[in-house]
Formats: C-alpha cells, structure tokens, sequence
DNA sequence: GAGCACTGC
C-alpha cells in the first residue's frame, strides 16, 4: 500500500511550521518509514513544553525568509539559557529545513566536550526515534558513531570539526554547522568561528548559527556582520529564580569564610544540598575535612535542631568510583523525627560547566578559580588562583535553581562584583601556547596569521613564538609557508615536538619506541570515557600511583622500573612491561601505576599508528646486543624534537638554565634520574612552588649541534654560559692543547654556519 | 623531595 511520503511537498529551507508539526504529529517516521513508536509520542508531548518550541515558527521565518533573501541570513546567532531546549531542539528543526539527507549531507553541532556530545545524541535520537548512530550520531576521538550514507545529524566535538576543516576547508559535508555553547570561547570553537566568517563568503549554500548564553551574544553579532549584523534569535531558558547574598566586607580568607558559611547554611537554612566551589584538589580535601569537624560537632552538641552532613569532594583527578559519590543520596535523620541530613558537595570549576548535579538549593560562591595563563616570553604555560569573571559568578548561580527556588551566596562585596570582576573570562586563545593551533590553521590554508579575523586576537608575541617554533621544527619554512614535513606533522593529534620527533624516528632505528614514548605522554592527559551520559574517568595527569598510606611501596615499585638514563626511557620501559604483562591490570596495580593511563596510553598508540600507516612512516625498531646504544638512538630522535628544551647543569647545587632563555631551573623531583647529568632535555617546564623541569632525558652536547644544528647555530649564538659549556665540548672533543682548542672552537663556529648553509640547501639531515 | 583548573584532536 503506497502512501504520501510524510515528507511530501517539503521544499528544502522554505518548509513552513505547520508542515513540521504536521510532520512531527504523523503516523509515520519521516527518516525510517516505520510507524511512530509509543515512546515517541510520550517524548514529543514533553518537547512541546520546551520554550524553544513556542518559537519554532520564528525559527523558521529567520532560517527561511523568501526565495530573494536567501543568502542574506546566513549566520543566526541564537541566544538560549539554560532549560531552553535549544541543544536538543534547534538542530531537529535546521533537519527539516535542509533536508540534508536527500542530499547526501549532514546537520552539525558542536559541543566542547565529549560527553556532551554522546549523550545529547543518544537523546536526539530516542527523540527522533531512530537507533543512536544511524540518522542520528555522534562523533568523538577514538569514537565514530555514525555511518556514512544513513546519519544526516552528527553531534560531535568541536575539536574534531576542525579536524576535518583542516583536510577540507571548504567543509563541503555540510549543510548547516551550529557552533553550541560558543561562550564558552574554547580554542577549537574561536578557530571555527574565524574560518566559517570566511567560508560563508565562498560557500552561498552553509549556513551556520552561533548558540551562546546571552552574556556574549551582542559580541558575536557584531563579529559576524557581513554588510549587516546577523539576527538575533532568542530563546527564554527555564529555570527557578536563585537568590544573591553578597558579603558587607571583603573576606580575607576566602576558604574559612567558606566553611563558615556552609555550616551558617547548615544551622539556619530549610533542607537542600549545598554546592561550594574551590580552586583545587588540596585546598577541597582541606575544607572537606574542616567542614567534617565542625559539623560532627554541631550534631553532637545539637542533634535535636541540626541533621547529619555528609561532605563529598569533586574534581578532576578523582577515581570514577569517588567521582560518583556526588550522586548518593543526603544521609538519613539520625532518629525518625529528626532533622534531616544534607549533602555538600565541595568541588572545582568542573561543576561549573562540565557536570550538572540535580538537587542544589545553595551555592557558595568564594569568587576565584584556577585558570591556565601563557607566558610568550618564557614558554610557559602555568596554573594561577584568579577571579572569576562576573559571566562565571552568574554561572555558579545558575547552579542553584536547576530543581527549585535556590540562594547563592557569594563571598564578596557587591561592589567588587559590580566594579572588579571582569566581564568575561579570558578566552583560551588569549592564555594558550599556540603552536599547535598555528600549524592547524596553516594546513586549513590560512596563508597570514597575524591578520587572521579572530574573535579576540592573540598577542603577536604568542603567534611569534608558534611560528619562530615551527620555522625551527623546520614545519614552516623562512616565509611560513607549510612543508610538506610540516604536513606530515599536522596529521598528529600531538604537539609539534613530539609529531616532529616521531617523523624523523625511523632514520634512528626507533619509530616503534618513539611511538610507545609519545603514546605515554600524550595519553597521561587523555580522556576515556566510562559510562554515557553519567560522568567520565577524569584526565590521568600522573601515571604513578602513590597512595597515602602506601608512598614508601610505591616509591620503590618506581625506583625498580626506573631507567637511569631518562624518563622518557622510562615511561618506554613501563609500557614495554605492560605490554609483557599482557596487559593486565594486577601487573599495573601491583607496580603502582594507572592502569588507566595505560589503556589510555595503548588507545592513543593505535591513533597515531593509523596515521602512521596512511604516512607510510615505517614501524622500525633494532636489536642491539647493547641496549646502551638503542637507548642513545631514542634519545638522539628525543633531540629532533625537544631541542629547544634542553637545560645545561650550573655549578654544583643542582641549578640548571635552559638554553637560550637562561632561566634558572631545578629537576623535578618525580625525576628518575640518578645522577645530575650536564645536560639534559625536558618535556615540560612548571611553574609552581619553585620553576621545575619535569620528564627529564640526559642528552650529548654533540647532539644538538650534529642534529639540529640551524638552532644550535654557535655563530649566532648568543653570549652565555651554554654558548661557552658547548665551546668547551667542542675543545674537548678536538683533544688538543688549549691554544689548538681555541683555534678548533673559532673553526668550529665557522663549520657550524657553514653546515647550516649547505643544510639549507641539500643535506637530508634528519631534522631538516 | 613536590603536586594536578578544565577541555580537545
């Protein structure tokens, strides 16, 4: 029996309101044919209910105006708060406008995180009606849930959309891309958002829509005016009222006024649990531990009028089981008729955005948080206590009000709400080492960076220290044009370094080790998602484990693994025994070491594998009866990467400088290095109590200037104490009187720049 | 003899 295609008559981006619903209300599933389930039904009644879908006919004439004006709403920027509907929504109604799958296209909208993306899809699709990962998908890292030719509505991360811009900068799968939670402002989303203001120019046919919290929304119409402004779609989010209580005075300490007004909300106020923010894992144990004491007390002294607490830390590092404790319930009166508990919940700026814990009626608002800062000067990146802007306070509100009526009270003067809090809070472009982004943009065709259309633009200092970085790495030549190295290079989900350094691997013998090296330290940041929709196994920032009660155990389990000639040898090492261990996780528990990072370390091994493979980089490794020696050649590849980081012993107190920059520097003591070596290469440079280096190699002098001699160029290199711990190397080497020496050293420098001119011109050198 | 805000490819 043949019946009118639910979808008949439906002219793509001039379908009218009263066709969708008529569409939505059908017997039939427009996207599979098959009879709407009951399900459906029960699911579209609560969608109707959502403020977006009052909106739906308003939608349509903005997205649809006639034929003439066809192209001149092409961005729509879309201002939703919270319980709007609009993640769920919008991109339901942009599929029946487009019609992207008669087409062969697909609907996108990003999210900044993994988890979003997952879960939203699984939703959109019981929505929808059809199986997660056939109309409907998601798209994460080491996750495809879709199948090309069936899904026409992708979910994915922001990260990976400009993923596929790099290899197709004219986005031409797409029909239309929703940018969702764009005030978020993530490097991914800031990058996108320059490159679809571009693409939009040369593709007529994409649209795209902005979704932001209204706070930013008049910044982004006016970045996204062509000719005119783009419209303004909003969207009244549903959510209860919250209550603001600021301080009369300052509060100097900013953790005991916390605690005391936790145990104030305790004593004073009707039954709800309690969300306070701090800025890191030491200072939450701490608290939780006061707020324990002091609440102990009270029920002791006073368990007629005041009920049990129970006091729950959150933040990032924390063991999944921990994690999903936020979840229990408050615990129980003491007595029938008592007074009832209430449940605190102590946590980072991960409840702020990442995470949304139904049942908070009050939140305690101390005012800062941890926020990562670039030095350009320096090259480094490090964590900082800062406040938070008034756009992250009026967040941490929100909070409160997701279940009922809730109160936030903020630990600070309204004035300084009013006068000293920032707008908003920096951009990620603005506080990031941008290397990696630079490379992306140069291989998505962005021919001048510096007049790149950004949202907020970078200082030049951060894209001159990128690009001076690539030139080095030689990804970029002398003009900025890409390499075809710098190509290869660009295919990595990695840092420039590590890419660079697995590149060149083969040459020493050692791609295989390298691989495994890069796996580990890159996978100790990665992610892993555990269960949908609930939460997910946080970042692993260290692969040893060191429990409490247990260091001593631990610190010799490591000191066993431990290869004396560098960490990264190491980290090689534990992998290698992993490995040998058939990847069992007894082997990893006993030795004190995550098996988590582990897993994370093999999954993002298989990654870069692949693109090894599609490279046609060769997986080499070589036996040598010494093992000395196939160290010296991992190492030699650890230079092709890192020689920019290397550091140079001062004097006997354990100082070190690094090269060039000439900070003063110590080895980090997770370091496992026995001796104090002259020279030396690290991964990272931290910045907490004291400057520290950390992932720590030692390194031959020669090296550098065999390997990459264009950087360690001793014509030009400056004055210094490395320039003249080198010259005295290259005096050594030549064995001679110290007369002679000074001859071979002023000859040296002289080989030196000539080396570097014929390098220019045709030595394969593996590092050029 | 120290530490790790949060994401992402």
């Amino acid at each position: 029996m043949a019946t009118k295609h639910p979808l008949f008559g439906f002219i793509p981006r001039q379908v009218t309101t009263k066709e969708v619903r008529g569409a939505m209300e059908g017997n039939e599933n427009p996207f599979t044919r098959l009879p709407h389930s009951p399900q459906y039904y029960k699911i579209l009644e609560a969608r109707k209910k959502l403020p977006v879908f009052a909106q739906m006919d308003e939608f349509y004439k903005m997205v649809s105006p006639a034929p003439s004006l066809f192209t001149k709403h092409q961005i729509i920027i879309m201002v939703g708060e919270t319980g709007s509907g609009k993640t769920t929504q919008i991109p339901q109604f942009v599929v029946y406008s487009d019609m992207p799958q008669t087409k062969k296209k697909y609907v996108a909208c990003t999210q900044p995180r993994r988890v979003a993306a997952m879960s939203v899809a699984k939703r959109v699709a019981d929505e929808m009606d059809v199986p997660l990962g056939k109309q409907v998908g998601y798209s994460i890292r080491f996750e495809d849930m879709t199948e090309p030719g069936t899904t026409f509505l992708k979910y994915m991360t922001d990260g990976m959309l400009l993923r596929e811009a790099m290899h197709d900068p004219d986005l031409e799968r797409y029909s239309t891309i929703i940018l969702d939670e764009a005030h978020e402002r993530t490097l991914a989303t800031d990058i996108l958002m320059g490159l679809l203001k571009n693409l939009v120019k040369k593709r007529k046919d994409l649209k795209i829509i902005i979704m932001s919290a209204t706070l930013d929304a008049l910044k982004f119409q006016k970045y996204f005016t062509i000719g005119e402004p783009a419209p303004l779609f909003k969207v009244p989010g549903r959510t209860h009222p919250v209550e603001i209580y600021y301080t009369q005075e300052p509060e100097p300490d900013y953790v005991e006024a916390a605690i005391r007004t936790v145990l104030m909300i305790h004593r004073a106020e009707d039954p709800g649990d309690i969300l306070l923010f701090l800025t890191g894992e030491e200072e939450i144990e701490d608290a939780c531990r006061k707020i324990k004491i002091e609440a102990d007390d009270l029920l002791a002294n006073d368990s007629q009028t005041v009920g049990p607490i129970s006091c729950i830390p959150l933040y990032s590092s924390l063991p999944p089981q921990q994690q999903q404790r936020i979840f229990d319930p408050p615990p129980q009166p003491r007595s029938p008729d008592g007074p009832p508990g209430r449940k605190v919940i102590v946590s980072t700026n991960i409840a702020e955005t990442s995470l949304t814990i139904d049942g908070i009626v009050y939140v305690v608002d101390p005012g800062f948080s941890k926020q990562k800062l670039y030095n350009p000067r320096i090259r480094v990146e490090s964590l900082l206590v800062t406040p938070i802007s008034k756009a992250s306070a009026q967040q941490r509100a929100g909070r409160a009000g997701r279940t009922r009526p809730g109160k936030c009270f903020r630990l600070y003067t309204e004035k300084d709400f009013m006068k000293e809090l920032e707008e908003q809070t920096h951009p990620e472009i603005l506080r990031s080492n941008l290397a990696n982004t630079v490379l992306e943009l140069v291989k998505a065709g962005v021919k001048d960076l510096v007049r790149f259309d950004y949202v907020d633009a970078p200082a030049p200092e951060t894209l001159m220290r990128a690009l001076e970085l690539l030139n080095y790495l030689a990804a970029l030549d002398d003009d900025g044009n890409l390499t075809p190295l710098g190509s290869k290079m660009s295919e990595f989900p990695l840092d420039p370094q590590m890419s660079k350094m697995l590149i060149v691997s083969p040459e020493f013998n050692c791609s295989q080790e390298i691989l495994t090296i890069v796996s580990m330290l890159s996978g100790m940041f990665a992610l892993a998602a555990l269960s949908m929709g609930l939460i997910v196994c946080p970042t692993v920032p260290n692969i040893w484990l060191r429990p409490n009660n247990q260091r001593k155990e631990a610190d010799t389990a490591k000191q066993l693994l431990t290869v004396p000639d560098g960490d990264h040898l190491t980290l090689l090492n534990v992998f290698n025994e992993y490995q040998n261990n058939l990847h069992d996780r007894n082997w990893a528990w006993n030795n004190y070491i995550s098996a988590r990072s582990l897993s994370q370390a093999d999954n993002v091994r298989a990654q870069l594998l692949r693109v090894m493979e599609r490279l046609e980089i060769d997986l080499v490794t070589k036996s040598y009866k010494d093992q000395t020696r196939h160290y010296m050649d991992i190492r030699k590849a650890l230079v092709c990467g890192y020689f920019m980081q290397v550091a140079h012993k001062e004097g006997e107190k354990g100082n070190y400088l690094t090269v060039k920059d000439n900070q003063v520097v110590s080895l980090h003591p997770s370091c496992g290095l026995d001796t104090q070596p002259e020279w030396v290469l690290f991964n990272e440079f931290v910045l907490t109590t004291r400057p520290y280096i950390r992932t720590v190699t030692e390194i031959r002098p020669e090296w550098l200037l065999e390997l990459t001699a264009n950087y360690y160029d001793m014509a030009a290199f400056a004055d210094g104490e490395t320039k003249r711990a080198l010259q005295r190397m290259l005096k050594k080497q030549t064995g001679k009187s110290f007369k002679a020496g000074a001859a071979a050293v002023a000859a040296s420098d002289e080989k030196a720049t000539k080396e570097k001119r014929k390098d220019k011109l045709s030595r394969p050198s593996p590092c050029r």
